[in-house]
DNA sequence: AACAACTATACGGACGATCGTCTATATTTC
DNA sequence: GAAATATAGACGATCGTCCGTATAGTTGTT
């Protein structure tokens, strides 16, 4: 497909589009690549992302893309950057609308496990596998990756820490223990369904999710439990 | 460095040989390469492995390494296994001395965690990178990769199971919901210890292991707890 | 025991393909 | 006019693979 020199790579203004100090046309051109990138980073990493793949893909010069970010790297990162948006979008962005604490950690659970359960990524759960990719070479790009992850763990913890002040949940859990076990559900249930192809790890996360706030429930629980003093309970994940 | 030309890649033979059909000589060498290979994709992943990079690693030429193979999936397959093999020698083969079922359990998180806290792997636990690299894309490494781990889950649920039949846990456990949950706590755990170089992760892990394989046990629990009808405990994995 | 035939290694060098990057140039946008 | 965008083409480096050759180790024959 040969294109005559410096039409734009996209002509319909996308919705995603960032509000940087650049020109609109390019503006929208990188969002076009990044919507391809990152399909292709959470298929292949973000290490095994390739410049011309990447512009084959679209129908573009490989110098074209390369322009575009100055750097392989900085196409690294803009990818990452987009798929943290993505999943913010989708995870966090719902959950929102819940009362902080018990409430929206339920409702997070939720989101993700959907998105994990969805196409969203077509090599699953992006930052799963950059983690993972990442954890073993230094660079700004693990430094990225690994930021990202603290805020999606801070955002449990900040829950959890919320549930427990709002005695929803008992007031000896450690927080960063817990979100620990909360995120650990998910990356597991991303890597059985991924690997495996089998989405019932999915299920037994979300049902180990639940158990895991019901289980921890403070004695005066929330609204919708009895007033009466509670026993915590038990809950192994089997529904 | 300069070798004349065809002195082995090693002189010492290693206690790691495996009985194949070949020869002395290049067995030796197959499994000099595969000490550096698991190292070098522990770090940087099965397929960002490189022959090229493998052998200058040794001091060997780049034909050398690929002759030994036949082909870079190849050197891909005999490394993956060589990983499972230390993978079994660190945490399988140390729980073996305990009876099956819960002691055996205990056991294998015991190593388990202890090979995810150590520098078995430079890169961290091999599989667990393997896994989340090879998820996207079709062919006989990902099956490889999805094998041993298919092994890995169902050495814990054989043991769940049999903890079921010798009422060590309660009968309503579902060994495939326990399996993945047990599962998920050192996949997490080597992901907090390799990305963000934090420890803290498997302490969360081995108590959240120990309360896992405590809180689920039978009413007749086993030798070391009362026989007195014991209420499951809750265990919060805080300790 | 000696020798030849043969196979498995190991090396050196080359192949085409692809990698990220750079330069030059044309066009658009501000 | 200046800055940003897009194309075309080339650069050296590295990728996996292959070929030719030399040697070591084994096997078979005498």
């Amino acid at each position: 497909m040969r294109r005559s020199p410096n039409t734009p790579l996209v002509e319909e203004p996308s919705q995603l589009e960032l509000r940087d100090g650049r020109r609109a046309r390019g503006r929208r051109s990188r969002t076009a690549v990044l919507e391809r990138s990152v399909q292709m980073a959470s298929r292949d990493g973000l290490e095994g992302l390739t410049i011309g793949a990447l512009a084959a893909d679209i129908g573009v010069h490989k110098s074209s893309v390369h322009a575009l970010f100055g750097s392989k790297e900085e196409l690294q990162l803009a990818t990452l950057a987009a798929a943290r948006a993505i999943l913010i979008d989708q995870v966090i962005v719902p959950a929102l609308s819940s009362d902080e604490g018990i409430r929206r950690l339920e409702a997070v659970g939720d989101a993700w496990f959907d998105y994990l359960a969805s196409d969203v990524f077509s090599g699953g759960c992006f930052l799963c596998a950059a983690s993972t990719e990442m954890d073993g070479r230094p660079g700004p790009l693990r430094d990225a990756v690994a930021s990202v992850m603290r805020e999606w763990i801070a955002v449990l913890g900040a829950n959890i820490e919320a549930a427990i002040a709002a005695d929803e949940l008992r007031a000896d859990v450690d927080p960063a223990a817990m979100a620990f076990r909360l995120n650990a559900l998910g990356m597991a249930a991303n890597w059985q369904r991924q690997l495996l192809n089998d989405l019932t790890g999915i299920e037994y996360a979300r049902s180990a999710w639940r158990a895991e706030l019901q289980g921890l429930r403070a004695r005066r629980p929330g609204r919708r439990r009895s007033r009466r003093a509670l026993r915590p309970q038990e809950g192994d994940g089997t529904s």
